[in-house]
DNA sequence: TAACTGGATTGAATCGATTCAGCTTTAATG
DNA sequence: CATTAAAGCTGAATCGATTCAATCCAGTTA
C-alpha cells in the first residue's frame, strides 16, 4: 500500500538507518548518497509515516483546541490565531467544538488523548475540569483559553472580564442608563459570571438598577428570547448590556421587530465586538477583546510550554478590553 | 511516563494478548480474568496509545478538513456539519484554513498525510490539484466540498453555482435592473467561475449589462475596494451581486459611507445567506446555500467511503440554492 | 485410564521510523 | 608501511498494540 522507509533503503542499496539520517541530519550523510536517496524518495514518493515516529517519540506535532462554539466569530476568530501561532511551529490543529456542553467537552477529551496531541487549548465551558490534571498526569501541556487560571498550574491568556463588565456599565450610566438589563448566559461559564461580578460592582457603586435575564445559550436565537423578556419586565430598562455580540444583535432583531426604536428607546452594548458587529442595523457599541491576537499568544504560549519541558515557567497573560462605541448606545 | 499495555499486563499477571483482547473482543475472554484486567486498567489509568494501534492498522480516526477561509461564517457553518456528521461515527475532524493559498494548501495536505488521516474534504481554491490523486494513491479518500468533481474520481458535495449565478441576475433583472456590477474573486476560484457563468447567461439572455469587478480576496475589507471601484465606473449600476455575502457586506459599508443609499440608488445581493446578513444594516438579500446540511452530507459520504473500500460507489450531490429576499434590493 | 474436545491463554512477530554501538572505508601522519 | 583518526554507514533493538499459531487445561467420553 504506502512505501516505508525500508523500501526506499532497499531501492537506494543503503541501509534503513540512512534513510532515516538523510531526512533528519542531512549534514552528516556524505552528498552523493544524499543526493541518491533523495531522488529515491522523490521517486518513490515516499512520507514518512507519522504514527511510526510519534510512536517512537512519544508525541506528535499536533494540539487540541476546544471551544464553546465556532460558529461564534469571536472564536473563529481566535482559532484564527491558534492556528497561525501553531503553523508557525508546524503543529497541526484539532478543532472541538463542545457546544457549551460538558458531555462534547469529555469526549473531545478523550478523543485528543486518544491521538496523543501534544497539548490542549482549552476554553471550558464548566469551571471545575479534574480532566484538566488528567491530561497534565499524560504528559499533555493544557493551557486555559480565554479564562484565567487562578492558582499556577497551567498557562492561560484571557481578559479581564471583571474590568469588561464593569467599563460597560459605568459607561451606560455615564450616558444616564440607571435601569439596565443584563442578557447572559449560565452563570456556570466563568467568563459570564466574572462579566457579571464587574456588571454587579459598578452598579452598586453607581447606582443602577440591573435587571439579569438569563438564558441557557449564548447564540442570536437566545438573544431574540431574551428581547421578549425584557419588554415584559414590569418596568422596561433604557438600556441592554449583553454578555456577547450574538446575543445582543438577537437583541436588536427582537426588539426591532417589537417596533421598539433602538437607540432612541432603548440603548445595546455587545461584548467581543466581532467583525458583524460595525455592519450590524444599528452599528453596535461593544466591548472588545483581542480574539486574534489571544490565539496566537495562547498557542505560543502553549507550544513553548511542550517544548521546553520542566524549565518551563507558567504564565498567566490578560489583555484589557476596551469600549467601541458605534451607534446602538446614546445618551438618555 | 505513561502505562503501556504491557505494564497493565504484568501487573494483573496475564499476557499482553489477554489485555487487548479485553480491549477488543471481551467475549472471548473468562469473565473473572476479564474483571481483573479490567479493574488493573482502571486502576494504573491505562489509556491505549492510539499511534501504536494505528501504526498496526495502518489508518486512523481522523478526517481532515481544508477550506478556503474559516472566519467566513459559511464556511463555519460548514465546518459544524462536517464536525457533527464525523462525531456521529467517532471520527476526529482537523480543520485546515488554506486563506485561499495555494501554497498553505500544499502544506496542510502534506500535514494531512503524515498525519495518516482517514480522509479529506477538500474544497480547493485552484482547479487543478493533481495532489488529489496523490492522496488516492496513498489509500486516503477524497471528496469534494463546495465544488463538484466532473468524472467521476472522487465524491462530491456541491451547489449548483451556475444556477445561483443565473437566478440571481435573472431576478436583479426583474426588478428592473439592466445595469449591473458582478463583484468576485479570482476567476481560478471555480465556485467564482461557475457562478459567473450562471451570470453571463442569464445576463445574455434579459439582456442586462455586467460590469465585473474582481479582486484576489472574498472578504469584506475587499468589498470597500470594490464600492469604491463601482463609483468610478462610467456608468454607475443601479445594482451589485456580489460572490459572497462578505463581499457584499463590505459593498454596502462602502456605498453607505460614500452616502449612496441602499437599495433607493443601489440594490445589492449577495451569495451564501450567512446569519449575519439578515441583521445587517440594510437586511442583505442573497442566494441561499444549505452549509450545515453540506458539512454533514460531505461527512457522510466521506465517511462511508472510507469504510465500504472497495465497494464503494461515488456520489455527486447537488444541492439547489434559492434567493432569499430581504431589503437590500428593491425595484427602480 | 487414555484420548479427545474446545475454551482460555500465551508470547513471538508485526507495523515503520529512529537510535546508537560498532563496523568499514578513506585520509593523514610519522 | 603501520598507525590512528575521522567520516560514513550498518542493522539490531526499540516504541506499544494487535494478531494468531501454539499451548494449556478442565471437562467429557469410550
Amino acid at each position: 500500500m504506502s512505501v516505508s522507509l525500508r523500501d526506499v533503503a532497499k531501492s537506494a542499496k543503503v541501509s534503513v538507518g540512512t534513510v532515516s539520517n538523510v531526512l533528519n541530519r542531512p549534514e552528516i550523510v556524505a552528498e552523493k548518497t544524499l543526493n541518491r536517496v533523495r531522488e529515491t524518495i522523490k521517486e518513490l514518493g515516499f512520507v514518512p509515516n507519522g504514527f511510526a515516529r510519534q510512536l517512537r517519540f512519544g508525541n506528535s506535532r499536533t494540539i487540541g483546541l476546544i471551544v464553546p462554539d465556532v460558529s461564534n466569530p469571536f472564536f473563529t476568530e481566535v482559532a484564527r490565531g491558534v492556528e497561525d501561532g501553531a503553523n508557525k511551529r508546524d503543529y497541526a490543529v484539532f478543532l472541538c467544538n463542545s457546544d457549551e456542553s460538558v458531555q462534547k467537552e469529555e469526549r473531545y477529551i478523550n478523543v485528543l488523548i486518544e491521538q496523543q496531541v501534544r497539548g490542549v487549548l482549552f476554553s471550558p465551558s464548566d469551571i471545575k475540569s479534574n480532566r484538566m490534571d488528567e491530561m497534565k498526569g499524560r504528559g499533555i501541556s493544557v493551557a486555559l483559553l480565554d479564562q484565567e487560571q487562578k492558582g499556577n498550574d497551567h498557562c492561560s491568556v484571557s481578559v479581564d472580564d471583571v474590568y469588561g463588565g464593569r467599563i460597560a456599565i459605568e459607561y451606560l450610566s455615564d450616558l444616564g442608563h440607571h435601569n439596565i438589563a443584563w442578557v447572559c448566559g449560565p452563570e456556570s461559564i466563568p467568563q459570564v459570571a466574572e462579566r457579571g461580578i464587574g456588571v454587579a460592582k459598578a452598579a452598586k457603586a453607581s447606582n443602577v438598577k440591573i435587571e439579569t435575564i438569563r438564558g441557557p445559550l449564548m447564540n442570536s436565537a437566545q438573544g431574540e428570547e431574551a428581547a421578549k423578556a425584557i419588554l415584559d419586565l414590569p418596568t422596561i430598562p433604557t438600556a441592554v448590556f449583553c454578555a456577547n455580540d450574538l446575543l445582543a444583535l438577537g437583541v436588536m432583531r427582537g426588539l426591532m421587530a417589537a417596533k421598539v426604536k433602538v437607540p432612541d428607546q432603548i440603548s445595546i452594548l455587545g461584548y467581543d465586538d466581532i467583525k458583524f458587529a460595525s455592519s450590524a442595523a444599528i452599528p453596535l457599541s461593544s466591548i472588545s477583546q483581542p480574539a486574534y491576537q489571544m490565539g496566537v499568544t495562547a498557542a505560543d504560549l502553549l507550544l513553548s510550554e511542550c517544548e521546553d519541558g520542566e524549565s518551563h515557567q507558567h504564565q498567566q497573560i490578560k489583555f484589557q478590553p476596551k469600549l467601541v462605541e458605534r451607534e446602538s448606545t446614546k445618551k438618555r
